[in-house]
DNA sequence: GGGGATAGTGTAACATTTTCAAAAATTCGG
DNA sequence: CCGAATTTTTGAAAATGTTACACTATCCCC
């Protein structure tokens, strides 16, 4: 029997949101994880959470968690993933735990409590077994990075404001974990006009050595006017 | 301040989850919604939904639901949305909708407890204003089925086992809302080698007049092994 | 057996993707 | 300052995939 809106629910289930948050350090993709200080889990590394004070909107709670960690507000770039509920059962009761993901400019960041909670960047290949059920959100929250880097240019949100093709390039082959021929990577990016070329060189001595290349920008603007019109990105 | 796993959560909150439930009758996709007999949304249709018992899977009560409303056991293919919790408060407190989605062949399902529920399919561009947030969630379930067919053949659940290219045109045509080149299609469909030719013809009389077209099964066992290679099924 | 309606079929132009290698710019060390 | 090493940059040809397009075949009904 459906018994909605019949029937009367129970209040019984404590609600906390987690942030999968990508950054990119020109090689790897990172995930930020805490490190737990108590039982059970005593040691292990976690997901960036929290709990809902009551009435707080899903997506409120996940923006603040971001600036807490930040200290800037993300102004657009999060998604919830799923709601997560197998797993984690608190002493206290139930907890449904609604999974969220964002990117982020590993340049623009500032740590602020970060040593407090023993915070670090881990390598998303490399991912240690984790507290709660929290292996099997950084899953699903990689499998919605390949999709949503397939479509829409957000891994431009992963990269300084001024960056080489060369970096473009190592970043989606690192996200899509296939390689690209070089020539056809330029090809592609430059016939979606979304590039700025910005007219000056990378410093070759400043990062490797050698030949410097060309910086460009993304194309926000023009970008937003296109994806209006229902333009794929198309990986 | 990341308040998790130290701080204490506030179990307050219930859970509910509703069905996004797509059927194919040959010229629409609908949705089945049943009708509110309760203040404050007398009247209006929305979601089959259901309150979470303590301890259940979320994705066991979408299960159950499944079960209640056509008799038999879904085996694999329903699937979680989203979280939404923006809207709708009970005067008890504070409610969380998990909402998930299932294709149904039409043909298979048999109607139990439909009457007293007062259950109906809609045509999925005439949904009228429902109940809750439940718009804002068949908005999200259409946007996940489009994406969905593009890249498995899911069009394949919303059919009887033998049907025609003919309706599997006219599935994807509505569930992409463009249409196809019949001849283009043809082709698409038979490159990928998942058709089994039935070797027999539909009755002409039975549908409209005319010509009776040749019947066709997908061929679930080679797709289940080219899924495993990472095939896409590519729209 | 003729008219009406839907099923079924192939080809050519066009667009996209893939494959592949050599020259230009810069740094470093001697 | 010059040669070796390293990295960036550039294009053309072949293969593949996509799109556009119109007539014949079959069956039912009258």
């Amino acid at each position: 029997m459906l018994h909605y809106p019949q029937e009367e629910p129970s209040f019984a289930v404590a609600l906390s949101t987690s942030l999968v948050l990508f950054g990119f350090d020109g090689n790897n993709l990172q995930v930020l994880l805490a490190k737990s200080k108590r039982a059970p889990y005593d040691g292990a590394l976690f997901l960036p959470s929290r709990y809902l004070n009551e009435n707080e909107e899903l997506m409120l709670s996940a923006r603040k968690m971001f600036k807490q960690l930040f200290g800037y507000e993300d102004p657009t770039m999060i998604e919830q993933l799923q709601a997560f509920g197998k797993v984690f059962r608190h002493p206290g009761g139930r907890v449904i735990n609604v999974a969220h993901y964002a990117l982020v400019r590993k340049s623009d960041f500032q740590a602020s409590n970060w040593d407090e909670n023993d915070m670090q960047w881990v390598p998303f290949t490399q991912i240690p077994d984790l507290a709660f059920d929290h292996n099997e959100i950084v899953q699903y929250a990689k499998e919605r990075l390949k999709r949503r880097v397939k479509r829409r240019p957000v891994g431009f949100r992963l990269l300084p404001d001024e960056f080489t093709l060369g970096q473009l390039q190592v970043l989606y082959e690192t996200a899509l974990e296939k390689t690209f021929d070089k020539r056809n990577f330029r090809k592609k990016l430059f016939k979606t006009t979304l590039l700025i070329d910005l007219e000056k060189k990378a410093d070759g001595r400043a990062d490797g050595q050698h030949k410097g290349s060309q910086l460009f920008s993304f194309n926000k603007e023009k970008y937003q006017k296109m994806k209006i019109q229902g333009y794929d990105f198309l990986f």
